[in-house]
DNA sequence: TGGTCCGGTGAACACCCGTTCTTGGACCCG
DNA sequence: CGGGTCCAAGAACGGGTGTTCACCGGACCA
């Protein structure tokens, strides 16, 4: 009767897209795992065969999203060589992965107070190191006076908020397209650190 | 036997000042009615006394918040003539209004989704009224060539994110105090909207 | 062809949820 | 002093929670 895994070829991954779409839409409190396994098509039970606890999926989402963030950033600047080319690119590349992974930025942005310790832990571990990187590149600029800026840590916190805040309501189809909106954030950023071309 | 109103003059009050403070930590599904009742010093079915359900409470909340922001906006900003004038009043009240209320700042930015229907409607209106204002300014500040942007409406956005983040990370007691933090922002918007003093 | 094991099912676990209802004590006002 | 009002307590409601476990069909390998 159970139809067993004849269409179900990659469940894992579908628990992981279903899993972020709903924590990402309600909240990981307002999911349970019936939900989750209901968007899959499976029963609650089946996803004890791939995550030990609802606790270690929420963990497994967010650890992944930032490692491929932190990834994709360092690919991202590591070419370039003045600090007002590695943080245009910065801000470019932030922008753009932003707009296009809302999901999976909003969850490990709102969801870090469900984490446990050890997972907090690691997050905000990542999450600091993804922050250095642009402390690293304004502290340069700073220091050789390419940017005008108050102090480099509160900077870059300001700066990514900026940034990360497109989530928040960048629509596709929009008036204007990823390529405007990330113009415009560029634009904002380098005028923001005093920055003269 | 039950203490009944001897020692309890302000519940209501209570029971907002507690509701606020474990949504903003535990998010709105994360707390439960009991939780804010045994916080207050009370049994759950007393809160039903005072608000008519879990759902009103939240929206309580964010409605006198949103209330209570934009007044205080108004007030800050109404004395100024100048674009530049105004758009330095408005960052330095909204980042330290949101360094002081972060509680209530994180609760209506997060929990709009926890909203039903008529509450999320009515806070979009309240949130869009503030967003305007910030708008009009820019765009004056655009048309009298004083700033120097790109789109208004994504701006203004942009500026709001970067200064509403300052309640992620601010701390009393941390390196730099309440001005210090207000100083650096409201210097890199001024810089980030091209204005040169 | 038979054995192993992957990955499903469905029932059950103990517990927590928002909400309702009845009851009764303490205060205010006439 | 008596009646009404306010606001607590406590029990109960139906239903949802994450997680466990025994069971078994089908695919794969020797």
């Amino acid at each position: 009767m159970p139809d067993t895994r004849a269409a179900r070829t990659n469940t894992k991954d579908d628990l992981r897209s279903h899993a972020r779409q709903l924590f990402a839409r309600h909240g990981y409190e307002g999911v349970s795992m019936r939900d989750i396994a209901g968007a899959v098509g499976i029963r609650q039970s089946a996803i004890y065969n791939h995550f030990p606890s609802k606790q270690h999926l929420l963990a497994d989402l967010m650890v992944r999203h930032m490692d491929r963030l932190l990834d994709a950033m360092r690919g991202a600047i590591t070419p370039h060589q003045t600090p007002a080319d590695a943080l245009e690119a910065f801000a470019r590349f932030h922008v753009t992965y932003h707009i296009d992974q809302p999901e999976d930025v909003f969850l490990a942005y709102m969801e870090l107070r469900s984490l446990d310790d050890a997972g907090r832990k690691t997050i905000l571990a990542l999450r600091d190191a993804y922050e250095h990187s642009l402390r690293d590149i304004l502290k340069t600029g700073l220091a050789t006076g390419a940017f005008a800026i108050g102090d480099p840590a509160v900077t870059a916190r300001a700066l990514l908020a900026m940034m990360t805040g497109v989530t928040v309501w960048f629509k596709d189809g929009g008036a204007l397209d990823r390529q405007a909106v990330a113009d415009i954030y560029v634009r904002t950023t380098m005028q923001a650190v005093g920055y003269k071309p």
